[in-house]
DNA sequence: CTGAACTAGCTGCCTAGGGC
DNA sequence: GCCCTAGGCAGCTAGTTCAG
């Protein structure tokens, strides 16, 4: 049992779990990513980046992003769940003033190579934190909170500083890649076929499916219905009384039954369930 | 990087059944 | 009666492989 199911924490700290996404996947607590050594490609909304170690990302969760791991080396990295509003409920006015959440809704969506002294000073933080994790005693709660709110502040006092303004070159072939993201999200909602987007980008559709697969380790299409499912997410999120057909038409799917079975594929649960889930939690 | 050939799996449609 | 889910099935197309 860990704190998070002992004290029913909103917060949950991993360090090289087994629990690699295998997918494109979103969830609604804010997330601090830190990749220590290792192989990987993250793929972020539209975004694509190859992660060095020492590179931290800071993201709202409902952002769709995808960890693709090169299995030839060993891949280490720091997770860190948590809900922004027990965020916000440790650094409340007037006793905190500093806009503790800032740095991820300024920064979200792009990896800060950190300089050498910021990642001495985040690396034993992040393990102390993973370590309390696994305890189940009040102390290491206690002891956990109080490394959290270090760990925030010391997010924030990083994003400040101008080299975490930083922009991340990418490849021709990245690029490419980009396109495509970007192409299927303004227009997802819309039929979409590999020969229109082939067509609009001026690639060649072969060419442009391998690409694809070859740099994000999934299909376009895949990608695409994700990426469907996620705004359905959104939709039930903002509106729990929308009918499930209603929402189905309106991120792309024509067919409610169609939307149903491939809901249930992504996220294991049928949309009805979903709503209704969301609809309890409000 | 392009294009042809092939095929596995998906899409679209229909229907039935259950819940409200 | 309406809405949603699930299953079946035919046709289509996305994705893969390979040659150039």
């Amino acid at each position: 049992m860990t704190l998070r199911e002992q004290f029913q924490l909103p917060i949950e700290a991993l360090y090289n779990t087994s629990k690699i996404p295998a997918d494109f996947h979103s969830h609604l607590d804010y997330e601090i990513y830190y990749f220590r050594s290792g192989k990987c490609t993250y793929l972020l909304g539209d975004k694509i980046y190859e992660l060095a170690p020492g590179d931290l990302i800071l993201m709202n969760g409902m952002t769709l992003h995808y960890p693709k791991v090169d299995p030839r080396f060993e891949y280490c990295r720091n997770i860190v769940h948590f809900s922004s509003s027990f965020a916000l409920e440790l650094f409340r006015p007037p006793y905190s003033t500093v806009g503790i959440l800032t740095p991820f809704e300024e920064l979200r969506n792009v990896p800060i190579p950190l300089e050498p002294g910021d990642r001495e000073r985040l690396e034993p933080l992040l393990d102390r934190l993973c370590l309390l994790y696994e305890r189940r005693d009040s102390l290491s709660h206690d002891l956990f909170l109080s490394g959290f709110s270090e760990l925030l502040l010391l997010i924030k006092e990083i994003s400040n500083k101008p080299y975490a303004k930083h922009t991340f070159p990418v490849s021709a072939k990245q690029a490419n890649v980009q396109r495509m993201i970007s192409y299927v999200e303004s227009h997802f909602t819309e039929d979409i076929t590999l020969e229109d987007l082939a067509r609009d980008l001026h690639l060649n559709k072969f060419y442009m499916v391998k690409l694809f697969k070859e740099t994000t380790g999934i299909t376009l299409f895949h990608y695409l219905y994700q990426r469907r499912i996620n705004q359905a997410k959104v939709l039930f999120a903002m509106d729990p009384e929308h009918s499930v057909t209603a929402i189905a038409y309106e991120v792309g799917f024509k067919h409610g039954s169609h939307f149903s079975k491939t809901f249930k594929k992504y996220t294991g649960v049928s949309p009805e369930s979903f709503r209704k889930r969301v609809q309890s939690n409000n």
